[in-house]
DNA sequence: ACCTGAACACCGTTCAAGT
DNA sequence: ACCTGAACACCGTTCAAGT
């Protein structure tokens, strides 16, 4: 998609070899900042910089900083492709939130703004919407039960992988770690006895109990057991509903 | 816990009736501002007109901007009250659920800090991870499955409240609203025929498919069925596990 | 149509100086 | 100890001007 055909070269003098601008090449190259240096750091005459332009020269392109991010975070989704063949809930459910996690994974960076974005996000593709009613509609689903479990795919997807990849405090990565280590070394059995007895399974892989984000330690047995749980619920719920 | 003693009067000439800077004071200040008038528009600059003193008087207590942040999402999380009293799994949850969502919706505004900054939130109180922990493990629960239940739990707390309660696109609220009406209106029933099926019932009530936030228009009956259906998937992960 | 260039009204934060 | 005050290195965005 990047490197499809030659572009047509810019006019501008400062950067005879640099593309043309573009809404879609704007939005790739913001992408890529994010992922290089951090969300953080990024801002509107970085990326200017990055293409060779000046500042300005973006607002052609992109109404304002917020649209850029809304339409960064609708091309990360973008990828997560999701094949059009009928098959089970189970089969489907499994697969979306795989697949949404493998995504995010590769552009942690951005997780911050999934969270915040998805739910208000118009270029968001209604074949997903369709394909995940279709496929809790089939299920047997209907009425203020579909848009329950709608719902609850909705915020169960983002919720887990927008937080396992949640960038961790930036600054003094060494000093911030060795305090949360500290912290739960020196946990007292009488007041916190369950968290004790359960330190070495619970260090580092579980939320606000670990040092590190999902980058560098994934939780990928929790999000296996968090998967099943989700799916178990809804088909409970889909078998107290009541047959058409 | 705000208006306890009469406060030491500071020494600042501005303001010689306002009360002296504290900590505590400079975090009630932020939020109260923020829910007033948003996060958008919160800056340090702003935050010191309001407290009638120089931007740089709040670096005495606050180390940075992003730290008053942190603080400021520990303060809002201090108020989910949890009772310690003994109680069943399902019980402790079904409250956990709803107090945190009652919290938020009285602080929208934080909801985008929430999924953030919570799970790697140091500030944050152990006794509520013992609470949870403790009551997981009584119900039969422990190792990877005790993680995988704890990590399930936080996120899903924290993933549909969070999403429900974002601040839905600030600018020209109604050009935006009419804008996503319109698109839903002009539904195709061919290409989408399970969504435009049921609109009704999904239009301002879904993730996507709605213009206002949850201050406005709130997921009550989608939350409780959220709340169930995950409630459901633990007892079913509690009932997979063999009995020690 | 597309970009340069200057300018405006902001930021967070550091650091010296006052009391 | 606690705050003032000036200053630094940034921001996002508007608007006129060039080509």
């Amino acid at each position: 998609m990047k490197d499809a055909q030659p572009r047509t070269r810019s006019r501008r003098s400062g950067a005879p070899d640099a593309p043309a601008l573009t809404r879609e090449y704007i939005v790739d190259a913001a992408l890529e900042y994010i992922d290089e240096v951090g969300l953080e750091s990024f801002s509107m005459r970085n990326l200017a910089t990055k293409l060779q332009v000046y500042p300005t020269a973006i607002y052609w392109y992109v109404p304002t900083r917020n649209e850029l991010m809304a339409q960064i975070v609708a091309r990360v989704l973008d990828q997560v492709i999701s094949s059009k063949r009928r098959r089970s809930l189970d089969a489907f459910l499994r697969d979306l939130f795989n697949n949404f996690r493998d995504v995010i994974r590769r552009h942690p960076n951005v997780a911050p703004l999934i969270g915040t974005q998805l739910v208000s996000n118009t270029n968001m593709g209604l074949e997903f919407v369709e394909q995940l009613l279709a496929h809790l509609s089939r299920a047997g689903l209907s009425g203020a039960a579909l848009v329950g479990a709608y719902n609850t795919v909705i915020a169960t997807i983002v919720g887990f992988t927008a937080q396992e990849f949640a960038p961790i405090p930036t600054e003094g990565s060494d000093q911030w770690q060795t305090q949360v280590r500290e912290r739960l070394a020196t946990i007292s059995r009488e007041s916190y006895p369950v968290l004790a007895a359960n330190l070495p399974i619970l260090s580092n892989r579980a939320f606000i109990l670990r040092w590190e984000s999902g980058v560098e330690a994934p939780l990928d047995e929790s999000f296996r057991i968090y998967v099943d749980v989700v799916i178990a619920g809804i088909e409970r719920l889909i078998e107290t509903q009541p047959a058409a």
